[in-house]
DNA sequence: TATTGTTATACTCTATAACTATA
DNA sequence: TATAGTTATAGAGTATAACAATA
């Protein structure tokens, strides 16, 4: 990871630009602003329906799999269950996720979401692979999109 | 981006796996995780150095543009100049940076290394030269790498 | 004893407004 | 007027500890 310092940043006329070849170039890096650019724009396009990205996949995650307690949920999300009472609690207020007490197990909550819920999240999805589409248009077909999704996968 | 809704999680013994596929497939989430799990190794290895992320960007960037105002600094690596006086304060503090009053604009600091904060620098980048080869390891080789970076590129 | 949901709390990151001294 | 650095502050996101009810 040596850099090259025998060329230094040749002077332009006014500002010059900043040499950030060394840091621009790392993993890392590149992986969080590519992360910061796909979230900025989820941001903006849900911000209409005033949703989160962590609030998307657990309304998705819920429709998938109704019924199940909210440290289930949470832990597939990596999520900790602390954090997840409130995030589940603000959906419960806008009449979109239910709290079922179980009835198996009385200490657990079972998750459901509510019909608003179910119509909210289709509506969402659709957003959502409008969003998805623009993202494989940037990255050069599905084919690139599969590519990339192998490389994150491995990286895990 | 339908899911496949006619086959339900199969039942097996005691626990059931958790439908994840219409989360998990999602560029977005998938970038978000990936990211994360390569910051959490950063933590890891740069835990004994007292080290984050953004600090050693930063140490890299001046390193390669001693002089340079911080704003410029924190324009780059997408950090607002407010938040950017407290870190570099900590990286002064720990007597790793100079912050030089500018002798063209008095309003200015020109940042530079000290010999301490080189002499880190050189330490810092030989333990993440490791961990970007780790990476690559993990990538498949550099062509995988160079692939990451060209995709995660268009995505910005 | 262990687990579920919960509260309280703290720490990091990020964002904005407002001030000062310079330009 | 605008900009550089700074302070204060508020909001997310995340982490841990501790508790009551239940297993």
């Amino acid at each position: 990871m040596r850099r090259n310092k025998t060329n230094p940043p040749a002077p332009t006329e006014g500002d010059t630009a900043l040499r950030t070849d060394a840091t621009t170039s790392l993993v890392g890096y590149r992986l969080r602003r590519a992360q910061l650019s796909v979230f900025q724009k989820f941001l903006a396009v849900f911000d209409e329906l005033k949703l989160r990205p962590a609030e998307f996949s657990v309304l998705v995650l819920i429709d998938d799999n109704p019924g199940r307690k909210q440290t289930e949920i949470a832990e597939v999300l990596g999520i900790k269950r602390a954090n997840f009472v409130t995030l589940v609690h603000g959906l419960e207020e806008r009449g979109l996720v239910e709290r079922v007490p179980s009835l198996e197990d009385k200490r657990a909550n079972a998750l459901h979401l509510t019909a608003e819920g179910k119509a909210f999240l289709t509506q969402a999805q659709a957003r959502h692979a409008q969003l998805e589409e623009e993202t494989v248009a940037q990255l050069g077909g599905p084919a690139a999109r599969a590519q990339l999704l192998a490389l994150l996968d491995r990286l895990i």
